[in-house]
DNA sequence: CAACTATGGTTGTTTAAACAACTATGCAAA
DNA sequence: TTTGCATAGTTGTTTAAACAACCATAGTTG
């Protein structure tokens, strides 16, 4: 493994995201959201698509069922969101937005937002560009052996 | 936020790092390696730098030091490591590899670099050196936040 | 020397990841 | 219809993150 390698991978592998997610749960903190990034991320989803199974959330935010069911019992405790049975498949869990879920998106999002203008100021267009089309490459990447 | 930053931050968050865990320990376990990746990257640093203390595990890591003293906790328990009292600070414990943990260095080495090796296939030099340097850059960013 | 402060480390609590094992429901083929 | 398989979700266990609160030791200052 280069030299060159080795810091991509120190980088990728814990660094960043605990770095982003440590600034995104403070800033969460500051302005008395209590909800956790995995918490977002499980939110994000639902306020672009409301009523979907927790199957559903799983594959869109790359978790496995276990934890999606932990997930949403924390996001259920704090009245986020609830688990409403499907009308004719009874092994289906519609997972609904509360109006509580759905009034805090416009805070949660300015946050997130501001805290990604934070980590990417001095960052050029281009830059980001590449960075994203090799970060889901490696993605692509890993899947390919993941999924064996 | 612009799209494109969106599309970057949802890569960074979680989803990278959790793939190249979840990469990483099954690798580790087709090998009967019974670590995880979080231990790996303490013990990476003490393959670097043997002798040292939590703090500076700490720092290398970038871990707090609950989290360390439980790593540790589990290191020792697999006989990788020992703690080791400091001559003359009675404060300080000196983490010394064990022969076990001196010895797992070059298969664990070449089991993260074929991984490595496969996360960034069909990636160009430059991309990865732009990449690095991006993310590099957002850890700055975010680090002046989460010092505050 | 006593009080204060800084440093090194541990413990408690909550949240979440991975994986295995499990229950319940639905569907399809014999 | 019953057997078998796939799908949806839950539970148990281990590891680890964050943060707060804590203890012990060391160094500093009055």
């Amino acid at each position: 493994m280069k030299v060159k390698e080795q810091e991509v991978f120190d980088i990728l592998t814990g660094k960043i995201s605990s770095t982003i997610n440590r600034a995104l749960l403070r800033a969460f903190s500051l302005e008395d959201l209590n909800i956790t990034t995995e918490q977002w991320s499980v939110l994000s989803s639902l306020w672009k698509e409301d009523k979907i199974t927790q199957q559903q959330l799983c594959d869109l935010t790359r978790k496995d069922k276990p934890s999606m069911t932990r997930l949403l019992d924390n996001l259920q405790k704090s009245k986020l969101v609830v688990r409403v049975a499907h009308p004719s498949d009874r092994r289906i869990n519609l997972i609904h937005l509360t109006a509580l879920g759905v009034s805090i998106k416009d805070k949660v999002m300015g946050i997130v937002s501001d805290v990604v203008d934070t980590a990417l100021s001095g960052i050029s267009d281009e830059e980001i560009s590449i960075s994203r089309n090799v970060l889901t490459k490696i993605i692509q990447n890993l899947d390919s052996i993941n999924s064996k």
